[in-house]
DNA sequence: GATGAATGAGACTTCATTCAT
DNA sequence: AATGAATGAAGTCTCATTCAT
């Protein structure tokens, strides 16, 4: 039987396990969902607190500052995204942006364009969004460059069609976000698709 | 002893010519300027009047509130719009939106996405940016539907193409405003004409 | 009669006379009596406007934080105590510190205690707090070495000397401020003029 | 299975040996060492804890509240002082407190800045303050008076003359903790010794 | 019209203290 | 004994708005 001297007794037994992942995605989705419909002056660490359950000044103990709860949740959002992504090609990685499937979360669309209005007044949130946008457009890029080869196509406009295509998505979150009942239902993801295919096919 | 030259007799005696439209005129540009760098929680008051060269308390004397300010704000971005707008088609509704000419204004486009955003927390504010984009949408959907039948197309989808359009349009902004670097020069109007021209000829 | 004809209005006439100089003044008061009896600790924004018999909001109309109005507190004192001074000499610079006359002042004593203390964390205080130590400590000197001088002597322990006088000067704060009715009455100024004597003609 | 080896009996078995003294002794050095270079305000329980070594929470469970460790810190400087003191008269006695020797403690001097600042605040604290000045002024006195017998002077003046002494004192805790670099080094205690040699010697 | 001053509400954040493991 | 979590109070500061000149 292993007798403990009492030596390493300093920082052992986890005296009460720890929680903090939890609380923090309790808290990151409470933002979420309060931006979603308030926007970010709306989001208080009151309202927050509120949103998740959880006390206000919880928030404060598991991050440092409200910035740090937006950066938290700009960071799920792209993870979310990237994670939708299965690497399978053009019209896949559009479906993934546009979100189709059951991961659909018109939350985080709202939330989206909070974010990139948000991007403007904090430093860390604009390189985290332009960083996710870049990431986006180099992809595109990418996808795009291969069809136009392997369709034996000039890769000239190859930019310029995956920045059309870029906007195009995040254009239909904006104004799917600020006017859902102007739409027909699931425009998005079939027209940017056909976007996709025509812009491709009618390069020389 | 009389020191007003008689000139503006519509004025009671000794009055000074009101300045108010264009004291009005100065705030809004004021919080235009300052919303396009800092955001809308940026554009304090106190900021607007010092973007507009104004003391911050004659905001007040000239609108009733801040909301008032950037309600008069949305009108006068989209009056812009349709003012550049001459009626010749689908191309140059495109046009007229995207602003390639002399008309640009990098400070309307990231204030009208700052704008996008604070149609969630107020609704006045919502009321007006919903309306802009239904009419928009509406312009849009008919200019797309002459199209269609003056190529003897199928109308069905001219809902969805229209809002691809739109969408394509607003994402454009989107994408400019957070990350002006990573794109190609003027890549947007060309491109969505492009589009429109392809999803048009492309129905049955 | 003059016709002021428009063209220079737009910053005229001091629409309402500023009165900041005075509540400046009111402020900086209200901190040196809270401080006096609650420490730095205890001078929070609430308590200085109530000391003030101003509304607490005002504090930071005036001031653009606390620090700033602590800092205008030790310039006071300090300006206090050299307006005091009528370059006499020795013993009238002992007593312009140790101020036996009408301008003593309780509060100013016990609020340069706490300053002292408050230096330790507030880098700015800290600099002014130690240019006052060092510009009494430069100006004893120079007066203890033309005593010496006059009379002779070495003044190979100038320093030594004065900065001796200059700690039984700030010791005598201290000790008034903290225990006022152990003390004899009046007792500081006579014992730091002798020992200033003494110390001097005790020199080689 | 017992893991105690029974040295310590008077534990109850399989007790852990109290360490609390030990605690409490690091809690408050750990409060000395924030205190000396980040004033009272600056010493939170989290930064006493960090200082200390030890998790912020066991402050709480070693002492009841924040004030009864700064009152075990009063406690522990002034008992040092005592201990420094042999009882073998004036000069002795200002040495003890001067403590130009091996017990000299940069922190102890500043601490006891603050500890005075923040007598002020606290009652508990200035009790403590208070009765330690008066140990020191009642010690001193009886020193003075002793030597002025012994030397056949009056002792009218024992009391300003000691008053004057702690003053010194104290003043020359203040002085360096505040001014390190603006003193000769190790000025304090020759000077004081000096000044209480002329002080007595100049009594009729 | 113009402007300095004033105010009440509310924001984020810190912190001593208590609780639960 | 030790430690992570939780909480309520309070602090500084910002701000839209109103007032007075």
């Amino acid at each position: 039987m292993d007798c403990d001297d009492g030596l390493l007794v300093t920082q052992p037994v986890m005296a009460r396990p720890s929680n903090t992942a939890e609380r923090r995605d309790q808290i990151v989705d409470g933002l979420l969902s309060v931006m979603a419909t308030h926007g970010y002056e709306g989001a208080s660490i009151v309202a927050i607190g509120k949103a998740a359950g959880l006390n206000p000044a919880l928030v404060h103990y598991h991050f440092d500052s409200k910035e740090q709860v937006l950066l938290a949740l700009v960071e799920r959002l792209t993870t979310a995204v990237r994670a939708r992504y299965d690497g399978r090609g053009l019209d896949s990685f559009i479906d993934a942006h546009l979100s189709l499937g059951p991961g659909a979360d018109a939350r985080a669309v709202a939330a989206w364009n909070v974010i990139g209005a948000e991007a403007l007044r904090q430093p860390a949130v604009r390189t985290l969004y332009r960083r996710a946008l870049a990431t986006t457009l180099h992809e595109m890029r990418r996808l795009v460059t291969g069809q136009l080869k392997a369709q034996g196509r000039s890769t000239r406009n190859a930019g310029a069609i995956a920045a059309a295509l870029v906007a195009a998505i995040e254009g239909s979150f904006r104004v799917a976000a600020s006017a859902p009942r102007l739409l027909p239902r699931g425009f998005a993801a079939p027209m940017v698709k056909r976007m996709a295919a025509h812009l491709i096919r009618s390069e020389p």
